[in-house]
RNA sequence: GCACCCAUAGCUCAGCUGGAUAGAGCAACGGUUUUCUAAACCGUCGGUCUCAGGUUCGAAUCCUGAUGGGUGUACCA
């Protein structure tokens, strides 16, 4: 709409002598009430027209119908100024929109992005809160590369530390050499169960020490399981081959079964990091900043930042024991990175309880004058709260991302056989179809919230399939494709019609949005407008389906333009959901 | 204590840089199929946008304060 402002702007000009800029300008849909396709709003306007807004309006209405050809009409309520587009616009962004190839995606760019996402710790198998952030970095990355960024992918894993250990030492401890093959578990839930072994013991001694009369935190720095997880990192970090060899092999098993899960939940990475291989980075940074004089020592040489200039407290950066802390192999990764791939941005999807980490952590980075640091985004993302409350590892009120896709599948099974429609489909077929509608429901219903905010999830009541959904949007592409493969022979692509309805019309201004909402959901690292505009959209088809015969028409023309219109949707359908990493069944 | 985030219909959520009578879905109730897939379409019901001030021609949106909820504030990650 960038030739109303113009002209807007221009009107503004001749009329009242005034020079504004396009910010300056605001222009809205116009309400479904009224006739119109755009609304310009005149009140700040009125200042130096000097006249009431209604009039201000016609006159910047008269001047507009007068010098633009593609105003048909134009009514003035209340002070705003609707107004009328020639259907022949519409019908000319359809031709050219239909004729795009990759319609909406825009062209390379040149730029970099990486999105870093998923980066679990391997003690434990994968719950809800992951899914989310599983799900979150996989479309954000997507949308990025939609928008024209090349995107790489990674996963820093959390592979080493004092909680591996404690997998470890229980499975040395009481896992009779049980295996993923002995056991028939899959490996990160093998693991995940030796690592909840652990804190039940754990528990047992503290609870011993603390009858023999030992206060509470006492007991659980004692506890001889605690001291001997402490003692085999301490071994780890030495290198001793019998750690390290249980280490690799725990975490093989681990690997496996995270494969399994990425690959049912349908995400990818370019590169894994690993933190095992990271965890010592870091330290000559903190030398740089003392010699810039960013970083400060205290007399037990300790290094310290000071932010509190920034509205922030002082910050350790390394240990008086020379170790590193959390942040200090941050800021060592972040540059490992960035000499990888010199990428404009980079995106950290992690959870909104680290808000404070990355924002010490890019403001260090800042501060040591890396000039990338601006590229750096924090994506925080709300925690998914259970109707219990929040989840707790540890209480076992988690919702287990394998078992979850299992019962999401189980249930688009059941619901689709109740409509018995499938009857005629192949068992590969089915279970296909199964897969694609539990999957599509669960990511639309994850997605389809803003990232920041929290979200509700209750496990209970299963995901709804009607209205506001993914297969609400999956099954209006199954629809088209049904019209399209009953239409057999017609030919048609290419197709531009001489007129178009109001059905048409607002299905073509539906389409029409797809490059900007592409473009601003990049912007804002925001899946949730992306599955927003796909649910408008395939509401508006469903209604122009309702209501304008397709095949059944007498006019070959009509027909013909029906379809490709129709076709030009299921392509925004089949792309748009694909961003979200959503598949579209042909049939459901 | 201090810092940050959140509060919209019974429930789950939209609401773009301030703009018209605040929108969807679910739930509840009613209607639509001899016609291209009824996982659809249409209608009814449902709101003091937590509260109180302020800025503005105009505030769910911006500012201040209060209340309620969450998170962080480790020589943990």
């Amino acid at each position: 709409m960038e030739f109303i402002i113009q002209k807007t702007l221009e009107a503004v000009q001749t009329l009242y002598n005034q020079t504004l800029t396009s910010s300056d300008i605001t222009l809205q849909e116009t309400r479904k009430e009224f006739e119109g396709d755009v609304t310009v709003v005149v009140f700040p306007f009125t200042r130096f027209s000097k006249k009431s807004p209604d009039v201000t309006a016609q006159e910047i209405g008269e001047f507009l119908k007068q010098n633009v050809t593609e105003i048909a009409d134009f009514n003035v309520i209340k002070g705003f100024l609707n107004i009328v587009i020639d259907d022949s616009y519409w019908i000319n962004r359809y031709k050219t929109n239909a004729s795009t190839s990759n319609f909406g995606f825009a062209p390379s760019n040149g730029k970099k992005v990486m999105v870093e996402y998923s980066s679990p710790n391997t003690n434990k198998p994968l719950h809800l809160g992951h899914v989310r952030n599983n799900l979150l970095g996989y479309s954000v990355a997507q949308i990025i590369g939609a928008a024209g960024y090349e995107v790489i992918k990674t996963n820093l894993v959390n592979d080493r530390g004092i909680h591996i250990c404690k997998s470890m030492l229980a499975w040395q401890k009481f896992g009779n050499g049980e295996t993923p093959e002995s056991s028939g578990l899959k490996g990160d839930h093998l693991v995940g169960k030796y690592y909840v072994i652990f804190d039940k013991e754990y528990k047992k001694q503290i609870d011993e020490l603390k009858a023999q009369g030992l206060a509470e935190d006492e007991a659980k720095k004692q506890a001889p399981l605690i001291i001997e997880s402490q003692q085999m990192l301490q071994k780890w970090e030495e290198g001793d081959t019998a750690v390290i060899e249980l280490w690799k092999m725990m975490n093989s098993w681990v690997y496996a079964g995270f494969n399994v899960t990425y690959n049912n939940l349908g995400v990818n990475f370019d590169k894994y990091y690993y933190e095992s291989n990271t965890y010592l980075l870091g330290k000559d940074i903190i030398e740089e900043g003392l010699a810039k004089g960013v970083f400060f020592r205290k007399p037990d040489s300790s290094v310290w930042i000071d932010l509190t200039a920034d509205g922030l407290d002082e910050k350790l950066v390394l240990r008086s024991d020379g170790t590193s802390v959390y942040i200090t192999q941050d800021l060592g990764t972040a540059e490992l990175k960035h000499d990888d791939f010199q990428m404009d941005k980079s995106v950290y999807v992690v959870g909104n309880e680290q808000d404070y980490h990355f924002k010490v952590l890019f403001l260090i980075l800042d501060k040591l004058g890396k000039s990338w640091a601006k590229g750096l985004y924090h994506l925080s993302y709300g925690m998914v709260d259970l109707p219990s409350g929040k989840m707790k590892s540890r209480e076992g009120t988690v919702v287990d991302a394998d078992d979850l896709l299992d019962e999401m599948i189980d249930t688009a099974r059941q619901h689709t056989e109740d409509l018995g429609k499938v009857d005629d489909f192949t068992e590969e077929e089915k279970i296909e179809l199964f897969r694609k509608i539990g999957l599509g429901a669960l990511k639309y219903h994850l997605l389809k919230v803003d990232p920041k905010k929290r979200l509700m999830f209750d496990p209970n009541e299963s995901i709804d399939f009607q209205g506001h959904t993914g297969p609400f949007i999956q099954y209006t592409y199954a629809r088209i494709k049904s019209v399209i493969r009953k239409s057999e022979q017609a030919d048609f692509a290419g197709i531009v019609p001489e007129t178009i309805n109001k059905d048409e019309r607002e299905l073509i201004q539906q389409l029409d949005k797809f490059p900007t909402i592409i473009a601003d959901a990049a912007e804002n690292y925001n899946p949730a407008s992306v599955a927003n505009y796909l649910y408008e959209l395939a509401k508006g088809y469903n209604k122009f389906y309702h209501d304008n015969p397709i095949l059944k028409n007498e006019d070959e023309e009509l027909k013909k333009f029906r379809l490709a219109l129709s076709s030009l949707t299921a392509d925004v359908l089949n792309r748009g959901t694909s961003l979200l990493g959503i598949e579209v069944p042909e049939r459901m």
